[in-house]
DNA sequence: TAAGATAGCGAACGAGCGTTCGATAGTCAA
DNA sequence: TTGACTATCGAACGCTCGTTCGCTATCTTA
């Protein structure tokens, strides 16, 4: 039923909030059912959509699934608070989007304003990928000085240079290597 | 004791596996407690901490303090920046830094580059937050002519307008209501 | 070395857990 | 209209949960 839907959102705010899920009485409470029976299907139902799963010693825990973000690509009939997504629109969650390799990704809190006009701006979150290899045009974390640089690599007479993506900098051009702490791979801001 | 760090750090490790904690047998079996009451002993620590909390209905779940990466960061080379977000809101995944009530979340992907000089790009992704209620100020997704548009909510001689960041286009001011979808909470970009 | 604190063990216990089952009401298709 | 299917209720049940208590072993420190 399509109660189930309303279920889960009730049961993934839950979840945001507390980090655990409740007891299928508090559940059965939190959703407006009256018996724990009604608890007990709606999570069989919800584990054969993947939603919900259990840990080796029986407990209920939330699938991967369970985080998806709908993506509201198109103009959607906003009508009222109806919780929209049934249709295709995909659904990811956000790690999976920005990061493909966990062990090798870090972020990096931005500082300053240098890569303003590149839409980075300060207290922003960088994705980096650790990565030796950098090429031109990539916006790298670069290590000068001891110091976190994050720019956009160039090169001048086949030399590596970091530009700032903002007039009011002034280019970089180290002298001898470059050390490269990672290329920024992606973004996240908080507002 | 110090063992309550390595009981900590196999918890910690638990929940990311399983995004839910065991039992307290489950936890002694984990941590090579013989006895539950051990195990009670531990969370009570851990509570005493701040590590640890009960839910509404008694259950137990980790706090944001749970999550805490330990400042230790690679001494390399003196100077070197801690590049994990060391701030104090600190959270396990990005999904969780961003979203607060997820069932009222979703992605919208902006088209166009009329919040470009707010640092919103084409192609972004936009964490939106579905709210009848925005004020001024608020980077807020509208409903106009049956499509969305990002812009900065204003107030102008007590009607509402619709401020693009960027010179090149015109402010809007809707005639009578203005539908708005949601509120930016935060942005998402892959490269 | 004696006193006190700190972990941990093991047993006992009642409350609450998740399961199961039969019954009811609503929906949909034949 | 009938029959299959689904969502829910309510009650019963056994088992596991977290709690409690008394005990021991190991450290700490005066």
């Amino acid at each position: 039923m399509s109660n189930d839907r309303s279920y889960l959102s009730l049961l993934q705010d839950y979840y945001a909030q507390h980090r655990a899920l409740p007891s299928y009485a508090s559940i059965g409470h939190l959703l407006g059912l009256k018996s724990k029976s009604s608890v007990a299907a709606m999570v069989a139902r919800f584990k054969l959509a993947g939603y919900l799963d259990s840990t080796p010693d029986k407990r209920l825990a939330p699938t991967k699934r369970f985080f998806e973000r709908p993506l509201a690509e198109a103009p959607v009939q906003a009508g009222m608070p109806n919780p929209v997504d049934d249709g295709q629109g995909d659904a990811l969650t956000i790690d999976d989007y920005l990061i493909e390799r966990p062990s090798q990704t870090v972020l990096v809190r931005v500082k300053g304003d240098s890569m303003m006009d590149a839409g980075i701006l300060e207290g922003d979150l960088v994705v980096v990928e650790k990565a030796a290899a950098a090429k031109r045009g990539d916006i790298v974390v670069a290590i000068v000085d001891g110091q976190f640089t994050l720019k956009r690599l160039d090169l001048e007479r086949g030399q590596f240079v970091l530009k700032p993506e903002n007039r009011a900098y002034p280019v970089l051009r180290p002298e001898g290597s470059l050390e490269i702490f990672g290329v920024m791979v992606g973004l996240v801001r908080k507002l």
